[in-house]
RNA sequence: GCCCCCAUCGUCUAGCGGCCCAGGACGAAGCCCUCUCAAGGCUUAAACAGGGGUUCGAGUCCCCUUGGGGGCACCA
């Protein structure tokens, strides 16, 4: 099977909003594909009418262009092996569940849904499996045939063997047997004509040469099926990976929708839609989410290249991963770390301009560098240098007293300040600091105690970039402005 | 209830019988640097779930228990 060309596929279901689980599940196949030299490709599972959106594909479509993830082959881009949309497939279910019948693989099925909850409910009062009874199974082929063709409604299920069992191999968890009884006689074949999953995906992982499936482990139960279905058709059998599911924080617990809304709240989202708007960069998301589930062995930053590169499905992981922001947040800090300069400039601005601030790109090039190591997500741009565009800063009269020291000594020690700095034709950090510097030698203060005032005075906050830079930036001006104002605020006091 | 899966520091993990008095990363604690906050450097605490086997030797193989997770739809 590994002689084939390595083809994997992300196959979604475009019901909900695109979040880790998601990304992590396209993250591995594309891993695979290209670190192989194989082909990845995006396939639309939209086969449950009821619950499936266009919204949810687009946001799907969106979210892989924002990791960074391309596919070459998808409902969007086309391919030697579309549709890539399950509902633009329906012939092809139809006939290949048909040519189950035929095989004497599958039947037709002509029990109603209120029968089938009905029989459910029954065994589960028993307390037997919830499971098909199997009433449709012996009805002579001729006579299914007809009824159908009468235009009877009806659904087709799998015929499962009664005896014997069957082994199924996952990658991450060696061969798992299974006793056929134990299984179900599954539909295939829904009576709006639509597939269901352990049709379609399979139809169509043969159909697009599919050589690795990797996908939630959620699917891990419905691997015999799957697996029978396949040898019924008499196909070759593709690797299976399962990816175990992403646990709460807590580790108690799978991952949840409220968990999800829980974890909005201090700031952090398993959507990807939300935490590109908290200022979680592609890069961060992704070194995370790689690394539930990858047991890499050491140096674990990694941009997607070098996951690429480095990646290998064997040491893809079986078993839960508590989901770990401040983990995520770590990562995220150090990628926007290694971003360059102007890279790093253009992903700030928007933050900028959403909050009304005209950023212009020679600011924000020298800027950079100044917060660059104090970000933990891109949107802390604001909180580290939004003083840098505003006209005047409004510090809070308290802050502008140094600790151990009254209003009085401080305006002083402002007003000293202010004599130093206008006397400077420049505010450059070269010709600012050394006079500065003697100032707080000669006066007897502390360091912490000159410059905090400064601090307060010209950014406005009591936690700023590096001071003589960020006056450099502001502009002498600007800087004398900001002092005369705070010793307005001082004598006031 | 039934079936299946998983099990190393708080978390993510390395370890594929001797290299392990168990390594890395996040987080935590301390120190250094220092105009604040970061970044950086150094250091510390922190784990093989429990019990049986197999073996000269087990975190590594087998069994049981316990804990956790997943699945039992005309949803994926």
């Amino acid at each position: 099977m590994t002689s084939r060309p390595i083809r994997t596929r992300f196959a979604p279901s475009p019901t909900g909003r695109i979040h880790i689980g998601n990304a992590r599940s396209a993250l591995y196949p594309f891993l695979l594909a290209r670190h192989l030299g194989g082909t990845f490709l995006l396939r639309i599972e939209d086969t449950d009418q009821k619950r499936s959106t266009p919204e949810a594909e687009k946001e799907l479509i969106e979210g892989l262009r924002w990791l960074g993830l391309k596919y070459d082959e998808g409902p969007d881009i086309g391919g030697p092996h579309g549709p890539y949309r399950q509902t633009e497939r329906r012939a092809i279910y139809h006939e290949y569940a048909w040519k189950l019948v035929v095989s004497g693989h599958a039947f037709p099925c002509f029990c109603t849904s209120q029968r089938l909850e009905q029989i459910r409910q029954e065994q589960q009062k028993n307390k037997q499996n919830p499971r098909y009874d199997g009433v449709c199974r012996n009805i002579a082929p001729e006579d299914a045939r007809r009824r159908v063709e009468s235009g009877e409604r009806h659904v087709i299920r799998f015929k499962m063997p009664k005896e014997g069992s069957i082994t199924a191999t996952d990658l991450l968890r060696g061969p798992i047997t299974t006793e056929n009884a134990s299984l179900d006689d599954s539909v295939l074949l829904k009576s709006d004509g639509l597939p269901t999953y352990h049709l379609a995906a399979m139809v169509d992982d043969h159909l697009m040469q599919i050589t690795h499936i990797i996908r939630g482990s959620e699917w891990l139960p419905s691997m015999p099926l799957h697996i029978h279905v396949i040898r019924a058709f008499g196909w070759e059998e593709p690797v299976f990976a399962h990816l175990s599911v992403f646990l709460k924080p807590s580790g108690k617990g799978k991952l949840s929708k409220r968990d999800k809304d829980e974890a909005m709240k201090d700031g952090h989202s398993t959507f990807l839609g939300d935490m590109k708007e908290l200022g979680y960069t592609p890069e961060g998301v992704l070194n995370w989410i790689a690394l539930m589930g990858w047991g890499v062995a050491d140096g674990d930053v990694m941009t997607l290249d070098q996951m690429i590169q480095r990646f290998n499905i064997d040491n893809l992981t079986p078993s839960p991963a508590a989901v770990n922001f401040q983990k995520l947040d770590h990562f995220n800090a150090t990628h926007i770390r290694l971003l360059t300069t102007p890279d790093l400039a253009a992903r700030i601005k928007p933050y900028f301009l959403k909050e009304g601030l005209e950023a212009d790109n020679d600011t924000l090039l020298k800027i950079v560098p100044l917060i660059r190591e104090r970000l933990v997500t891109l949107d802390d741009c604001i909180a580290f240098a939004a003083f840098f565009f505003r006209e005047n800063v409004e510090p809070n009269p308290a802050d502008l007293i140094a600790k151990d020291l009254d209003a009085a000594s401080c305006a002083q020690i402002a007003k000293k300040m202010r004599e130093i700095l206008s006397s400077l034709p420049s505010l450059s950090h070269a010709e600012a600091e050394p006079p500065m510097r003697a100032y707080v030698e000669s006066s007897g203060y502390s360091p912490a105690q000159v410059f905090g005032i400064l601090r307060v005075a010209v950014t406005g906050q009591k936690v700023s970039p590096p001071l003589f830079e960020s006056m450099e930036i502001i502009g002498r001006e600007k800087v004398l402005e900001r002092l005369e104002a705070a010793i307005d605020l001082l004598e006031k006091m």
